[in-house]
DNA sequence: TTGAAAGCGCTAACAG
DNA sequence: CTGTTAGCGCTTTCAA
């Protein structure tokens, strides 16, 4: 177990002192070059790691920004991670990462914790039963800066990414009208939540629109269990018998694959799918899968982009916007005629 | 921007000193009963939360864990950070994640970097391309704890929690065998890392008991980079022919799919496909993918909980141990006769 | 049972 | 150009 290399031992070798050192490796303005270049030389040499907690104490920054998601076994978010981590990683920030498991309480415990200084800036999808949003907004007043992307509060004074989801939700269902189908079924998340509702509307508008009768039992909000969903879901093909489906979240269409093969229901003659989705492999599936699927590493990476440009320019303000990046509808055999 | 609760406003506002407070947020034993409820009491009521860095600087210890991982948006890995955040989040740790993108030098950059104390222990599964391990060997003669999981060092004197990749490629190449297979070819990942090296020798070994014919042109080592590999393969089905195929990673077996629907092969009449993976979809793909899938979230939470003991137990030690986790065999469409 | 004070590693204001 | 010094928020002797 080694001695720890800090800025002391640096001075007392090169026989400078404390602040010299420190500020050398700032590469401050006044100091030497030549007592910069040796400074430099040792500092690399022991591999000198500044302290980033004792830094923080002094500057209160702690270069981590936390994510806080509601899963992580899941192509959307992992993009979105890949995303945020590419800009982080450029600007030399750190990622810690906070998995709310859809749940508030989760959200609002982690969301106190960050009132530590353990991060600098928040990137946030908020859970599926979040519902109030007093637990962020505390955060803001504390002067933490807060992105929120996919799944947004709308009215939040801030920056949110997100994609086209009313829109989406539009196509999606046009699409499905397009392929003739009369009896459209939506599985939507919590409705309570922006991209849920924007979706869900989207949905409706298109019926609307395109004079596709419909009521109450073809719009399911499902839970995210999966034993329920697939009860929910099951009960909607045995007693709606839709020929059509648009599903809001993968993991919903997976089930309704499953579900047919139970059934033997046939897609796409019987029943048609389309859905949102980041699956890699909805080419291959059985029969490949019709999606709408969202720009989920542009999406991370805007945001990430916002915040850091927020903790970095001291004159940059996250604005009250909403920044919206298009989603693409990708039709494959799932919704053939 | 309201200003900051820290344990000198506490401190302030009890008319009690800095260390009274310190001492009883800890629950010390040499502090009066009601004096630790009133202490309490206005702790919650305020939302304190003790700054982490300065306890770091005093107590040397983040309560934070670094994990290092080649790639997200890969179902394994996914599931092992779920396995690894449900330990720290019960144990109230924080998780750090740092992605290698398969590339040493970056992981080589992250090892500098954790000299700093910004983790107490360290999680990881190495890139491909790792070959040296002094890094690591280094962040633990500082006296950082590290645990390998999956990707393993195998002469790494501390715990390494794995599955057992040399059975399991044996048992998938057995299975092709068993199924009819005459030309089986081994999708590899870089034989250099443990389990790519594991893996591929079971497979020949499997080869070699059973008798059936092979040489090193069955033996594709691939190397993380989908347009190459994907050609790699190409010429593997155009020039070997192989009529089974073991993937040893799903990307794998997925650009197998791509390529036998592109070539117009049948799976699993013109060529059988195993894989090990850990996608949800495999029952659903066109065929059913027969997989070894491994026990993911349980490596995470093994190897997580290995670590957590050594931080948290004064006298635990890492053994120099591999903890071994089955996995499991999923017969599917993709190898019937 | 409580409090004063030192110090963790670092930065920055100020002196020299 | 370099050094002295105070202090970030907290824990921890040690003294009262």
């Amino acid at each position: 177990m080694e001695s720890p290399v800090n800025i002391k031992k640096l001075a007392q070798l090169l026989n400078l002192s404390i602040a010299t050192v420190s500020k050398a490796l700032r590469d401050s303005h006044d100091i030497g070059q030549e007592t910069k270049e040796k400074v430099i030389a040792l500092a690399k040499e022991l591999n000198y790691q500044p302290n980033p907690h004792a830094s923080f104490l002094r500057k209160h920054n702690s270069k981590t920004i936390a994510v806080i998601i509601p899963e992580i076994a899941n192509n959307y978010f992992t993009l979105a991670i890949n995303g945020i981590e590419s800009v982080a990683d450029e600007k030399g920030y750190h990622v810690i990462i906070y998995l709310s498991h859809e749940n508030v309480d989760r959200e609002v415990a982690f969301s106190r914790h960050l009132h530590s200084g353990r991060a600098d800036g928040i990137l946030i999808s908020v859970s599926s039963t979040t519902t109030d949003y007093t637990h962020l907004h505390d955060l803001q007043k504390k002067g933490l800066p807060i992105v929120f992307f996919d799944r947004v509060c709308e009215d939040f004074n801030t920056v949110k990414v997100t994609t086209d989801d009313y829109q989406s939700g539009y196509l999606a269902t046009k699409h499905l009208i397009d392929q003739g189908c009369k009896r459209i079924a939506h599985l939507a998340i919590s409705t309570s939540i922006s991209i849920g509702n924007n979706r869900a509307k989207g949905y409706l508008q298109a019926l609307q629109d395109h004079g596709v009768m419909t009521d109450e039992s073809f719009l399911i909000e499902c839970i995210n269990n999966t034993v329920l969903d697939t009860e929910l879901i099951k009960d909607l093909f045995l007693h709606i018998k839709p020929d059509g489906i648009f599903a809001a979240v993968e993991r919903y269409a997976i089930i309704c694959y499953e579900i047919c093969e139970e059934l033997g229901l046939n897609i796409p003659q019987d029943v048609k799918i389309i859905s949102f989705s980041n699956i890699q492999t909805a080419s291959l599936l059985n029969p490949s899968m019709s999606t709408i699927t969202q720009p989920a590493f542009e999406i991370g990476r805007e945001a990430a982009t916002m915040l850091l440009k927020k903790l970095e320019k001291k004159n940059f303000e996250l604005k009250d916007e909403t920044i919206v990046i298009q989603s693409k509808l990708i039709p494959r055999k799932s919704t053939m005629m």
